[in-house]
RNA sequence: GCGGAUGUAGCUCAGUUGGUUAGAGCACCUGGUUGUGGUCCAGGGGGUCGCGGGUUCAAAUCCCGUCAUUCGCCCCA
């Protein structure tokens, strides 16, 4: 046990990881694809206010997790937590307001200083998709039947529900919170500490808790839909009719209530059974007010987070390493002739194995161990011949090729 | 941030109520094979028993702390 280690919450994505995790998010990114959706990047830190202000200045994610430090020049940057928040300061930067509806995804590391878990880390990947400009359920719609798609492709669509809820437009929340706070005013003194905490900050999030006591507050309390103004109904109701013309079932969930305070209208959640507390696969949900808070023009947008890890986790395909095929040259004379012949069958596209040393054995070994389809034998006997001697290595069968013609031998291994 | 479990070789794990030089399988290296891998046989390398402290004649084993992992809570992707 080596005493360097990463980072707590941090972990190096080994090949075999790497193969699972580019599964996913070449995947996602084809399917956005589909939907017309652009890849795009964002700086991994920002300024700490793109997020501060943005986010919440109650939710967990500003007020705990948040991976702040300052600058040489004294201002406070931080590492990103979420990418929402940076697509929204980017099109405000580059004045992408001119050029919408705007299609985005993106796919990267994120930084949360949490308690580690299985699917749950410090320096964790996401992949996520941003639709801004649409002012329309039926944008709604399109993001969530891209996520399910997503899932689809990934082959965990059968082992994920889909949860849904509103949390309504401005006027809806507002005169909502109203009521809830009223509610559980009166039962202040039984509720969690958590949630008495919450009532004066964030009360919502009450909707949320776990604590059994203050479930069975919050079973009695005002339920949110009748709180809602005829629009914000009106958008809810387009929501679902969308997803029900395009078969997409969905659960209805009045108790989800994003971490971040920008959403309004749907907020929705892919979630498993298979990842233990960490259910949720993809979330996210639509951000109206989120570009005009932040100074922008006011420009409605919706979109989905899917961590990757989790993704990875649940699909838990199968990707072996690609198999080279492996050139084998035996003696000194070959051995000078066999680098250029490497160089040769790369350029044509093969993935070439070839150890610096050992005799044949170890060489035929190793070839053995990398996997390669076939060996590529080349002694004296060939170079006097000007044919390779090519061994199967999943048959064993060997016959001879023309050295000078060897890339278009080789394709069947290919 | 809080509670529980775990921590012995690269990996998966044994290690009896504390008792000599800490083991196995897989993996790795060498040889049996001079121009042929996988199988087989023989041999070999690799561990400050997570780290620090304590108890004891003696600690992988008991106690405390710490770090890491993991499960749950909180929260989220």
């Amino acid at each position: 046990m080596s005493k360097l280690q990463p980072i707590r919450g941090t972990h190096d994505l080994l090949p075999e990881a790497m193969r699972q995790h580019r599964h996913v998010v070449d995947t996602a990114a084809t399917v956005a694809g589909r939907y017309g959706y652009d890849a795009m990047a964002t700086p991994v830190f920002e300024a700490t206010e793109v997020f501060a202000r943005t986010l919440g200045e109650t939710s967990d994610v500003v007020t705990k997790e948040m991976y702040s430090f300052e600058s040489k020049g004294g201002d406070s940057i931080t590492l990103r937590p979420e990418n929402t928040a940076g697509v929204a300061r980017a099109v405000i930067s580059n004045g992408l307001q001119q050029s919408l509806p705007l299609r985005y995804f993106y796919a990267g590391p994120m930084f949360r200083h949490e308690r580690p878990q299985k699917g749950r880390q410090r320096q964790f990947h996401q992949i996520g998709i941003e639709l801004i400009g649409i002012a329309h359920p039926l944008g709604d719609v399109e993001t969530i039947a891209a996520g399910a798609a997503v899932l689809d492709a990934l082959g965990v669509r059968d082992r994920t529900l889909l949860e849904l809820n509103t949390l309504g437009d401005t006027e809806s929340r507002d005169a909502y919170r109203g009521r809830l706070v009223g509610y559980l005013d009166r039962f202040r003194d039984d509720l969690s500490e958590d949630s008495r905490r919450r009532l004066d900050l964030n009360p919502l999030r009450i909707l949320d808790s776990k604590s059994p006591r203050d479930r069975e507050i919050v079973a009695d309390a005002p339920v949110f839909g009748d709180s809602l103004t005829d629009g914000a109904r009106a958008w809810f109701d387009a929501v679902k009719a969308g997803l029900d013309a395009i078969g997409i079932a969905y659960t209805l969930n009045e108790r989800l209530v994003r971490g971040l305070d920008y959403y309004c209208h749907s907020a929705f959640e892919f979630t498993t059974e298979a990842l233990g507390a960490q259910g949720a696969v993809i979330a996210g949900g639509r951000y109206d007010g989120l570009i005009g808070r932040m100074g922008g023009p006011d420009t409605p947008g919706v979109g989905w987070a899917g961590g990757i890890e989790r993704l990875a986790l649940l699909a838990d395909a199968d990707l072996p390493a690609p198999r080279p095929l492996a050139l084998v040259p035996i003696g000194e004379a070959a051995e000078a002739a066999t680098l250029p012949l490497a160089e040769r069958l790369r350029a044509a596209g093969y993935r070439i194995d070839m150890a610096f040393g050992g005799n044949v054995k170890k060489r035929m070994k190793r070839a053995d161990r990398v996997r390669a389809r076939a060996a590529v034998l080349v002694g004296d006997d060939e170079l006097a011949a000007g044919a390779a001697t090519v061994r199967d290595l999943d048959s064993g069968e060997q016959s001879t090729a023309p050295l000078d013609s060897l890339a278009e031998a080789l394709a069947p291994f290919r």
